[in-house]
Parts: structure tokens; C-alpha cells; sequence
RNA sequence: GCCCCCGUGCCCCAACCGGCAGAGGGAGUCGCCUUAAAAGCGAUCAGUUCUGGGUUCGAGUCCCAGCGGGGGCACCA
């Protein structure tokens, strides 16, 4: 019957040719304009972010769905009145540029830049929302010029610094890597690499430095974060409450450890440090070194493999030297081990081995005495072999015996140590200080001279940006010092201080040091004359929304964080945190699997555009799940989301009633299922549930097919109503198909400046709804009752209705929630 | 080992404060339309809400224990 609403001989116009509209529309937007943020508008702001890509090759499934998502939320508060700050830019230094480059004999920026523009194309196919006005590239010298001067003023701060450590490296990338950049299972987070150590000079920020504050700022994100990142950086930055306590040591300096259970101390039977660091090469007695030195070399030899295996027997080595435990006097052995970390705490500990099942582990297998000084109830550690770390009655602990309480024994440890100076209470940090160097080209180059006589001296903010000397293909192998160092012209300077010889530092900038202000820059990224605009920063920050991938979850988002903060202390924001809410969206998987090249079950976003089109390639993503979820390609249908584009264009294409028809005269059943619809997908979008926002705008078509075939007919202005709702609710989500519904409305230019439909209050309210009738709980009747019903009214009604069901029963209570519900108890 | 999240029809997923388990989609089955198919339209099938306890008038939802899956940290003192 429909088919006689269609133009006669004319069919196929019961379906809209998706590639001709995806060309017409991305013409007319381009004229249009239609996304530029106005710093000067009246309007109040939202600023809307997403993790821009890194330029290898073209966009990948995933980024079309981190993109999909995004633009709901861009395109949804530009609709509620905001002015909408949506940029777009590349983080474009890095790695696999300078792989290519080597490879293919060239400069990185051949390989960088070309790739920007495929995907630059490919995000305009895409229809996304952005302020492409604001595109920057981490790479372009006006960009780095302010990394670099940001690091100057880190520096100035004091939080920036040069130390000789222990680092990270990457034996295939050829480079050191920060802590974070270094997986769980000992590899680099880039290449796959297993990582070995290396003693370097390298360049750090002082992230510990705001450990306390980092952690803390947590508790305010909680909220509007996604748990699991929130959770993933309290466990990175790993606060633990304790004590530091000092203990005598003859003829040495006094030895600090820090404990978390300052409680304990009376069972401390003896010593640890860490068998690698100074400390024990300092305390160890002259009789003991060879074995200390012997020692060494074994832990030296194992595998990180085995390092990293917590069920391996102890080891380790004794010193020779006797510490005296602070409150019991006792003479107590002092022992180097690998268990015992050198860069956590003090790279000491004192060993509780009643109560620590590691301490009890090295104590067994030294022969150790082990002392119960908290009764748990359980088994005597000593016999058992099994540490209790419970809480207990204290004993043989001094002022400790009567109490029974963990949290209070350590208080009144703590007190006691602090009262006679032998410890003070305090915190302990996992964080370490973000090693920032890189032995690679493709980076922003440190700007600091090396001075034979001035030291270490920082370039001259005239003289930023330090630009990347011409270096191309083999000039870049990696060979375990920069690449920079070769290009001696560059290299050789004169210093700034003192106008001698000197030599530029070779070394360039993680590239996450790019990624953590770039957010900043995008308010002003034309600005010559600072790294940007402090107002603009008021205006605009913070971030209303971040949406990006949790592979980030304690890398470039604590970084970004952490920048924060510090341009917070030098006063030029007034912001703390930079993201007041973080989503992270799930990834795209195949069939049960991650998607990868071995194993070749990769989605070929381009292959999956031209056969759905970009509309139905996004709502398959934006409906499949909600953000946050993985989905499953394999398990989705991107043709059914084509099939119901077609079906909501096709209620466009059968709208008889002119632009403007009076929608108050119209079927009130479908108006009232209009102004719900778009009341609840007001609520879902805010709260982010973009798929339920898929599938009330969906519920809303079928019901618009239904009154249009078999109700009041596509004449009825509720009809057209209900139809540009539905045109401006998909604009969110597919922008194609949302322009060509408005445009055969009888609108234009384009539905992204059409108004948010207006929810009319009185449409809500049901003129009745179904009230249910339980006995003891299970279902017994329904009835049909006005929704303000009192409570009274409604018993009423519902005991009549059952009142057969209740003959000879007694009611012994009745709960009513008016209008929806009553419970008779009997 | 410690911490966080998740288990709802065959599949992806809804269900506001605890109040009728089912919104939406996919797959299946069956009709209508068609010479036929596709498209379109319509109908239909499907469940001990992972298991066991508890709280409650009432539990998918809250609490406890377990099982299963995912993630973070991990000789971190």
C-alpha cells in the first residue's frame, strides 16, 4: 500500500543512493561552515575532545568508532545552545615514521604528512563535526617550538632535571623508555621488545612531585570517569601510608626503612637491602664483599623473565653488619637481597617475618629467627610458614600490648617514633619521575647546550624553536645514541652564557610530552607569541568531555594531568584537573579476537564504508554497545543498520503536510510518543548511553511507520513532527542520511543548524497508566488508573479487583505505590 | 597475592529510587507482496536474569559466599 505514495514508475526511490548524497553533502558542508568555534560568542561553552591519531596510514575501524561517539556528543550541545569547542589535530612525531623513513630512504616527514592527509580525508568522508581552523600537528616547528619552551620552564621550576640512573631501554627500538612505556610482562608497550636495564644520564620531569596531589584529584573524578581508569592510576601511583623509622648501624650512617607497619617493629629480627644499589655496596663489611660482589653478578645474569616471577625461592647475602632495632635495642643482621626493590622506598626494609610472608620466606631459607609479636589467633607463623597479617592482641611489643587493633597499633607506633625522634609518619609513592629522553630523531630536540664551562644552559626562548637538523634514511638507524649526534653542524653551538663552544643536547622528547598540553594549544594554535592564550584557557577549560581508548589509562592520561597541574602553579590556568569527565570506548574485536595483522582478521574500514556507507558503518558502532564495551564486528550487522536508514528516510520521503504544518492539531498518540522520545533521548545522551539512544529513535520510526500505514496517515502534521524529529535526533549519529531526511522535509541548509525539537511537558504526562495488583508478591491483576490516583483510591480499586482472590484471607498489610503498584500481604 | 568491572532469550543488548523481566537490533521460523528472488510489510519463537544463601511485602537490581570472564598493580615492604 505504501508503494502508492512513491512517485509513480519510480521505485527505487524507495531508497536513497547512499554514495551520491555522501559526495553532494561533503561539498555542501564544506561551503557551509558550519563547526568554527567562536571565541566571542555569547553563548555558554562546551569543549569536546577526542585522542587525535597518530598519522600510520589510513584510519582504522577503531578510530571510526572513538569518532562515531565523539561526534554524538559535539553535535548534541551545539543543538542545546552551546558554543561547541570540537578541534582536530595529529600527534604526529614518533616511531613508525622514522622506521618508514629508514626503510624507504627519506625524511620522516614525507611519511608523516602525506598520511595526515589521507586520514584528514578520510575524517571528512567520515562527517565529523570538527573546528578543522584549529588542525595542528605535533611535528610542525610552531608546535614544538612550545613543547620546547614549555620543558624550559618546567626546568625553571625545578621539574625538570638531568640524573644518572638505572633506565629502561629498548633493544629494538634502540631507545630508553619511561616506566610507563614498559608493560606488565617486562616488554615495550611499542615494539613488543623484552626491555633490559641500562646506567644513563637521561632527562626526567619530577612527576612524584605532585604524587600526593595526582592521587588525591582522583577521588573528585570518580564520578564522571570510567572506573576502571580511575582504579589503573590509584594502583600506578600507589600511595601507601607508613612510617619511615632509622636504624643504628656502626660506624655507618643511620639506615632508614619505610614499613607500613611501624606496629610490627618489636618482631623485627632483621634486615634487607636492595643487593644492587649503593647502599649495600656501602654497608657491606670488607670480609663480606666477594660474596656480596658474587652475589650480584648472579641476580645480574637472571632473566627479567625470572625477575619478574614471585614464587622463586629467596636469595641473598649478608653484609656483615648489625643495625640496632630502635625500640627492642636488639642487635639485628643486615642482608642483601633481589627481593627487596632499590628504587621503592628507601631501597631498605626491616624484616617482620611473622608477619610478612616474603620476610618469613628469606628467613627460613637464612635461618632467620622469626618473633609473633601480633597473636591473630591463627597458628604460630614461626611453625606454620605462614606470615598473619591480620589484625591481633599485640605482644612482646612493649606500649603496643593491650591494644588489638592494627590501624591503632600503627598510630601508636608511630607516635612513640616521632616522640623520641627515631621515625615520622609517612607516605610512600610508586610513581617515579617520567623519564622524558629519546635516542631518536622524529621528537621535539631538548633545548639545552651543554657548556664546558656553564654546564648544562637553556636555550633562549628568542631562539626556539631548536629545529630538527636534515637528516634522512640511513642517518637515522638507531645506534644506541641519538641520531642527532651525527649532525655535527648542528650539534656545534656557541653558548648562550658564555658565547664559547659548545654542544647541543642530542637527545629528543617522548612523544608523550608532545600529547600532554596539545588540548591547550588547540585555543589559540595560530598564536606566535605564546604556547596559548590564558584567557582563552578561562573560556573554554576545562575539558567537558575526553573520549579516547584505556591503553592510555595511566600513560598519556596521567601525563596530561600532570601537565596540568604544573601549568596551574605557574599561574597561567586556573583549572586542576584537565578532563572533568573521561569515557573510554571498548575496542573493536572480530570474532572472540583482537584484531591483528598475524592473525589477518583485521576490518578493513574502507572495504566496510563502500559497502554501507559512512552512516551505517557509524550507527552499527554507536548502537552496538554501550561506549565503553568491546564490540564485536563479527557479531553486529552493519547492513541492518543500512536497512533502517533507509526505512527512517523513507518516513521523510512519505510526509505529505507542508514545512511549518501546526503539529498541535496532529494525532496526539504519536506526538505523545515524539515529545518522549526525544524527553529520553535528552537524558541518554547526557548520560552518555548513546546505543539506547539508537534504539528509542528506532522505536520511534516504527511507531511513525505504523501511523503513516495503518493510523492517521502521512498527512497528519504529528506525522512531520515525529519524522524531523527523528531527522534531528540521527543528525547526532548519521549526518548523511539526517540531511537528506531534513532536505526532503523542505529544509536547508543543513539540520545541523536546525533547532532541537521542544519537549512540551504536557505531552508527558499519560492519561493513564497500568497499575499492577500483587498478592505476596506475584502478579494477580492489572488495572487501567489515572496516574495521579491518590493511594487511598488506588487500595481501593485493587482489593475490589481481587476481591474473590481474598475471600477468607486475612490481609495482614498492604503496600501501595501509587499509580503503579499494590502488594496485599496475606 | 591485592584492587576494580562484568555475567539477562541463540547473539548484541534494555529495564529510573528495589515494584509487571523485554525497549531496540541481529539470527531463526511463518505469512503477505512478487512469475521468482531481493527489498518492503506483518507475525512468531525463545528465560530458574551464572550458582547458593541472606535482607525485604517484593530482588536482574542491595548484602554475603562461590563459579566464570575482563582489566589494573605485583617480591611495592
Amino acid at each position: 500500500m505504501s508503494s502508492e505514495q512513491h512517485p509513480a514508475g519510480a521505485p527505487e526511490a524507495a531508497t536513497y543512493d547512499v554514495a551520491a548524497v555522501e559526495a553532494a553533502w561533503q561539498e555542501r558542508w564544506a561551503a557551509l561552515d558550519l563547526f568554527t568555534a567562536d571565541d566571542a560568542s555569547e553563548k555558554p561553552t562546551k569543549y569536546a575532545l577526542t585522542m587525535f591519531p597518530y598519522p600510520s596510514g589510513d584510519l582504522h575501524i577503531g578510530h571510526a568508532e572513538v569518532f562515531a561517539l565523539h561526534d554524538v556528543i559535539a553535535r548534541y550541545w551545539r543543538f542545546r545552545g552551546f558554543e561547541v569547542l570540537n578541534p582536530m589535530g595529529w600527534d604526529s612525531f614518533g616511531l613508525p615514521a622514522e622506521n618508514a623513513a629508514i626503510r624507504r630512504d627519506e625524511h620522516p616527514a614525507t611519511y608523516t604528512y602525506a598520511n595526515i592527509e589521507t586520514q584528514l580525508a578520510a575524517m571528512q568522508r567520515y562527517g565529523l563535526s570538527f573546528d578543522w581552523t584549529r588542525r595542528l600537528h605535533t611535528s610542525d616547528p610552531e608546535y614544538y617550538r612550545w613543547t620546547q619552551w614549555l620543558f624550559l620552564k618546567f626546568r625553571e621550576q625545578g621539574l625538570a632535571y638531568r640524573k644518572n640512573s638505572p633506565v629502561n631501554w629498548c633493544p629494538q627500538d634502540q631507545t630508553v623508555l619511561a616506566n610507563e612505556q614498559v608493560l606488565a610482562d617486562g616488554t615495550c608497550e611499542r615494539c613488543g621488545a623484552e626491555v633490559t636495564k641500562r646506567e644513563l644520564t637521561q632527562w626526567y620531569f619530577r612527576t612524584t612531585e605532585y604524587a600526593q596531589e595526582l592521587y588525591d584529584c582522583l577521588d573528585d573524578l570518580q564520578s564522571t570517569w570510567i572506573g576502571k581508569v580511575v582504579n589503573a592510576q590509584r594502583n600506578w601511583i600507589g600511595r601507601s601510608e607508613g612510617a619511615h623509622v632509622r636504624f643504628d648501624v656502626e660506624g655507618h650512617e643511620p639506615l632508614t626503612v619505610f614499613t607500613t607497619r611501624p606496629d610490627t617493629l618489636w618482631g623485627a629480627t632483621f634486615m634487607v637491602v636492595a643487593a644492587d644499589a649503593k647502599l649495600a655496596a656501602e654497608l657491606v663489611t670488607d670480609e663480606q664483599r666477594p660474596a656480596l660482589a658474587a652475589y650480584v653478578d648472579e641476580v645480574r645474569k637472571a632473566s627479567d623473565i625470572d625477575r619478574l616471577a614471585t614464587d622463586r625461592p629467596k636469595s641473598g647475602v649478608f653484609l656483615g653488619v648489625h643495625a640496632t632495632n630502635p625500640v627492642t635495642g636488639e642487635q639485628v643482621p643486615v642482608w642483601a637481597s633481589d627481593y627487596v626493590l632499590a628504587d621503592y622506598g628507601t631501597g631498605a626494609i626491616m624484616a617482620v617475618p611473622a608477619h610478612d610472608q616474603r620476610d618469613l620466606d628469606f628467613a627460613k631459607a637464612f635461618d632467620l629467627p622469626v618473633r609473633r609479636v601480633v597473636d591473630t589467633g591463627e597458628p604460630d607463623p614461626a611453625i606454620s610458614g605462614v606470615a598473619t597479617t591480620g589484625d591481633g592482641a599485640y605482644v612482646d611489643s612493649g606500649p603496643l600490648e593491650g591494644v588489638a587493633d592494627k590501624a591503632e597499633g600503627v598510630r601508636r607506633a608511630i607516635e612513640l617514633l616521632e616522640a623520641d625522634g627515631r621515625g615520622t609518619g609517612t607516605v610512600n609513592f610508586r610513581l617515579r619521575d617520567w623519564l622524558l629522553s629519546r635516542q631518536r630523531y622524529w621528537g621535539a630536540p631538548i633545548p639545552i647546550v651543554h657548556c664546558p664551562t656553564d654546564g648544562e644552559v637553556a636555550v633562549p626562548e628568542d631562539q626556539l624553536p631548536v629545529e630538527l637538523p636534515e637528516l634522512r634514511g640511513a642517518d637515522l638507524k638507531p645506534k644506541g645514541t641519538s641520531p642527532l649526534g651525527a649532525a655535527r653542524e648542528w650539534v656545534e653551538t656557541t653558548c648562550p652564557t658564555c658565547g664559547g663552544p659548545a654542544e647541543r643536547d642530542t637527545d629528543t622528547m617522548d612523544t608523550f610530552v608532545d600529547s600532554s598540553w596539545y588540548f591547550f594549544r588547540y585555543l589559540s594554535p595560530h598564536d606566535s607569541t605564546q604556547a596559548f592564550d590564558p584567557a582563552l584557557a578561562k573560556r573554554w577549560g576545562p575539558i567537558d568531555l575526553y573520549i579516547g581508548g584505556d591503553e592510555h589509562a595511566v600513560l598519556h592520561l596521567l601525563y596530561a594531568r600532570f601537565f596540568t597541574k604544573v601549568l596551574r602553579d605557574l599561574g597561567v590556568i586556573d583549572w586542576d584537573e584537565p578532563f572533568s569527565a573521561y569515557l573510554s570506548q571498548g575496542k573493536v574485536i572480530n570474532d572472540g579476537r583482537k584484531m591483528s595483522k598475524s592473525l589477518g582478521n583485521g576490518v578493513d574500514l574502507g572495504a566496510q564504508l563502500k559497502e554501507f556507507g559512512v552512516d551505517a558503518v557509524r550507527l552499527t558502532l554507536v548502537f552496538a554497545s554501550p561506549p565503553e564495551d568491546n564490540i564485536d564486528w563479527a557479531r553486529v550487522s552493519p547492513a541492518g543498520s543500512l536497512k533502517f536508514l533507509q526505512r527512517a528516510w523513507r518516513l521523510a520521503h512519505e510526509v505529505t503536510s507542508e514545512p511549518g504544518a501546526d503539529p498541535t492539531t496532529g494525532d496526539a498518540a504519536l506526538r505523545a510518543a515524539t515529545h518522549r522520545t526525544v524527553h529520553e533521548v535528552e537524558q541518554l545522551v547526557e548520560s552518555y548511553r548513546f546505543n539506547v539512544v539508537v534504539a528509542r529513535v528506532m522505536e520511534l520510526v516504527n511507531v511513525t511507520r505504523k501511523a503513516i500505514d495503518s493510523g492517521c496517515g502521512p498527512a497528519d502534521p504529528a506525522v512531520r513532527e515525529a519524522t524531523e524529529a527523528v531527522a534531528v535526533m540521527l543528525s547526532l549519529v548519521t549526518p548523511y542520511v539526517a540531511e537528506e531526511m531534513w532536505a526532503e522535509l523542505g529544509h536547508s541548509p543543513s539540520v545541523s543548524q536546525a533547532a532541537w525539537p521542544v519537549v512540551d511537558e504536557a505531552l508527558l504526562v499519560q492519561e493513564s497508566v497500568t497499575a499492577v495488583v500483587q498478592v505476596k508478591g506475584k502478579v494477580r491483576a492489572r488495572l487501567e488508573v489515572s496516574p495521579d490516583i491518590s493511594e487511598a483510591d488506588l487500595e481501593a480499586a485493587a482489593l475490589a479487583e481481587i476481591a474473590d482472590l481474598l475471600a477468607d484471607q486475612t490481609v495482614r498489610k498492604v503496600i501501595v505505590r501509587a499509580p503503579k503498584l499494590v502488594n496485599v500481604v496475606v
